[in-house]
DNA sequence: CAGTTAAAGTGACCGTGGTCATTTATGAGT
DNA sequence: ACTCATAAATGACCACGGTCACTTTAACTG
């Protein structure tokens, strides 16, 4: 019979998040340092590992949050209606998983549910995606042979590939949205 | 003006990439240690990087290289007719891709460029994967209301969405080709 | 051949993520 | 209040990738 936690417990969890969100708005995801986080919530770098299960863990959950921000965001704007609507909405997301190479690395290292026993907080934002996505694609006038939720998940991949390209030297960030659109057109469009 | 490389160097970084294969055949990718590659070459730590721009550099090159071989098998085959046929075809590529977590991460870090100038040993098998499928789908019978290349790089889309979805712990290694074999379909049909 | 220069190789050193035996704090039971 | 089992926190320690000022070796030159 697991105690509930402790107050202590609580606060110095909540002292390390804070801490690090602050390093992450100051200097970005990829100059975490676990040992700058300790050192400002005043605690040994033990007890950073007694929290988390590794560094990825806390990355996990911070990217995780901001994903699921950005979903809220999204959900409340009216679904759109054609395949440049979807990509367009979808760029407030796919902006923030382009903003650090490291901040994509770690995304696709766990949307799917990364090697670990217990789905995380980003592979729980995939399958939220997956179904705003499909909210949208069962309102607006696309293809409908396929389930909504098949469309969705054709969508991600889609979007993953956009962003995966992105990184390459020679394609900028706008090249990232046009890619996409042009993926979507085709598989969006209805089989008439 | 610089100097042809000599003889030794050609030698030595033999000897790097000979070891290198040695540990991965022994026991995986994952599991290769750069101080265990330059004891079995029986040189110095930092020739290895003299060599190799870092660890990941030499997997980048050794990872590429399997990658062609079994490019180079899949070319050889007559070109598939049907999605399940495509989804066939790029069963043993998809295989070596999954075969570790490890190597499907150094896989996507690298498929786009990653992150520097000059384009290297992955990025180009991700380049040729799109040339072979573009040729497979411009002989059968597949959707052509799109170009063959576009459509090819839909394929490596959902590949890497089923590659990735494989690593999920609630699905299976089955699970992975009928999950392609599903997305091609809906893919790959004609729109007629 | 000795002399010169650039390439090749070296290994002590560093940064950083992660471990674990030990110490300290907490709160339930009496 | 005191005891004691357990949770929480500690920090010295390790593993491993990567660096760099220095040494050694190869090849060219007069």
């Amino acid at each position: 019979m697991p105690r509930a936690p402790q107050k202590r417990t609580l606060e110095t969890r909540a002292r390390l998040i804070a801490a690090a969100e602050a390093i992450i708005a100051e200097d970005g995801y990829e100059a975490l340092r676990v040992e700058e986080v300790t050192a400002r919530a005043g605690v040994a770098k033990g007890t950073f590992f007694a929290h988390f299960q590794d560094k990825d863990g806390l990355m996990d959950l911070l990217i995780g949050a901001e994903i699921d921000r950005r979903l809220d965001a999204i959900e409340t704007a009216p679904p759109p209606e054609t395949a440049e609507g979807v990509a367009a909405g979808l760029a407030p997301l796919l902006a923030f998983m382009t903003s650090e190479r490291y901040v994509f690395d770690v995304i696709i290292r766990y949307s799917g549910a990364a090697a670990r026993d217990e789905i995380g907080p980003i592979a729980m934002t995939f399958e939220r995606q997956v179904k705003v996505i499909a909210a949208w694609l069962a309102a607006g006038g696309f293809r409908r042979d396929i389930s909504a939720e098949l469309l969705a998940e054709g969508v991600q991949a889609f979007a993953i590939q956009a962003a995966s390209l992105h990184f390459c030297a020679l394609h900028s960030g706008r090249a990232m949205q046009e890619r996409l659109e042009e993926y979507l057109r085709a598989w969006l469009a209805p089989s008439s």
